[in-house]
DNA sequence: TTTAGTTACTGACCATTAGTCATTTATTAC
DNA sequence: GTAATAAATGACTAATGGTCAGTAACTAAA
């Protein structure tokens, strides 16, 4: 049966050329400008051909965001099988977020589409599950991490490991969804670098949360 | 003059009642969903008569924003000229944000839309404007409250207090964002009560930022 | 090679809807 | 009463997400 399995993976093949396409297109004009015509034409295909492989552009977005949404994933998972101490893991994926945020800012932007209302109401559950199971996964190693640093007594035992992972994330993330929104706003009026803000309150987070001990290897790490 | 500043004074109420209309119908329906036929109809307007009062459904959107804002504006100020503790006006400031985010969830939702990329791509520069000064209002409340912290020596002095303010705002922000569209799923898939998780997150990074003294006053305010 | 059947693709077409503008209606001024 | 101004209208346009009847390409059996 080649003949059926070459046609599963030129279908798959194709599936991929699209986002190659959609994702030139939503990276430069974002979800709402960039129009399926203009990404059938780079595609190649004709429109009514990305149907067959996607239910709506919406859905289409979240293909490309589970692209950079994977690579995040691989980024974690490394730190994840690293070898190095777990109160350095933790900061690592800190530090690599961070990092993600630079070098991809527009995966950064289209993560963001899945807090938005448009996500909940415009997008197959088909395509929810998806990025559901994905989401889960990148999670699943932050979880692991600071389930290891509650283990070895680094992390405050009075807290749930998944509820510090959704605090430091969410506190990150917000600032920033600043920093892209309006950094240049809060330099210029106020004189305030987001940058810098973000740091600090990563760290004032990331201190309150160790144990004594914690703190003192955090210490030692930082001196580095 | 009377005629004049009658007819002002009725623009300017036929601006409102077109809100009304407008603010109806975006609750319902969410900025994507609601069509400019529904509101006109809903204001007992033409369509075309809604382009005289608004430049553009994102305008008029952000019309409706702003009367949430200025209500969380008056609950800011409310504290602000209150006359407790400078302690007690901090943590009143999250209190109520945090009571402005069950009390109006529409509200909220619409002011998250000043973090999208879409205010900043289709909205007209006049509008933004107007947005920004109502934004400047809020802020300023909360710096000057912030910086009295400092004065008093409740609050750490390395900091900047618009930074901390910043800070705060982001963090509840966040994990309010996330309760909003996700709360379910961690309670469900988790048992994770993210409420709970605002709580420990505010606190945590409420008690990093206290000064020793500030930390007495907050230990003594809290057992009340 | 021919033919029937299956799969992939096409692009004209449809429906929706934000926004416009020539025209009509109402109000004011003289 | 009439001219001038302001307010409101709704048919129309343009843009665009999504559909579907028809076409092309490929596969398998005769």
């Amino acid at each position: 049966m080649g003949i059926t399995e070459r046609k599963v993976r030129e279908k798959e093949h194709r599936k991929e050329e699209i986002l190659d396409a959609a994702k030139k297109v939503f990276f430069e004009k974002g979800l709402s400008a960039a129009t399926m015509d203009e990404i059938a034409e780079a595609a190649e295909l004709s429109k009514g051909t990305l149907y067959l492989y996607y239910k709506s552009k919406e859905d289409m977005y979240l293909g490309v965001m589970m692209r950079g949404m994977e690579e995040l994933y691989e980024d974690f998972e490394r730190i994840g099988t690293s070898s190095v101490s777990t109160l350095h893991k933790i900061m690592e994926l800190g530090d690599v977020y961070r990092k993600y945020f630079d070098k991809h800012r527009k995966f950064f932007r289209m993560i963001h589409f899945l807090q938005s209302p448009q996500f909940h109401k415009q997008v197959s559950d088909e395509m929810k599950k998806t990025c559901d199971m994905e989401t889960q996964r990148v999670w699943n190693v932050i979880n692991s991490i600071l389930q290891t640093g509650m283990d070895e007594g680094l992390l405050r035992p009075n807290y749930n490991p998944m509820e510090l992972g959704v605090i430091l994330w969410s506190n990150m993330n917000a600032l920033m969804l600043r920093i892209d929104n309006e950094g240049d706003k809060w330099k210029k009026r106020f004189n305030i670098d987001l940058e810098h803000t973000l740091s600090v309150s990563t760290t004032l987070l990331f201190e309150s949360i160790l144990t004594t001990r914690g703190r003192t290897e955090y210490a030692a790490l930082a001196n580095k």
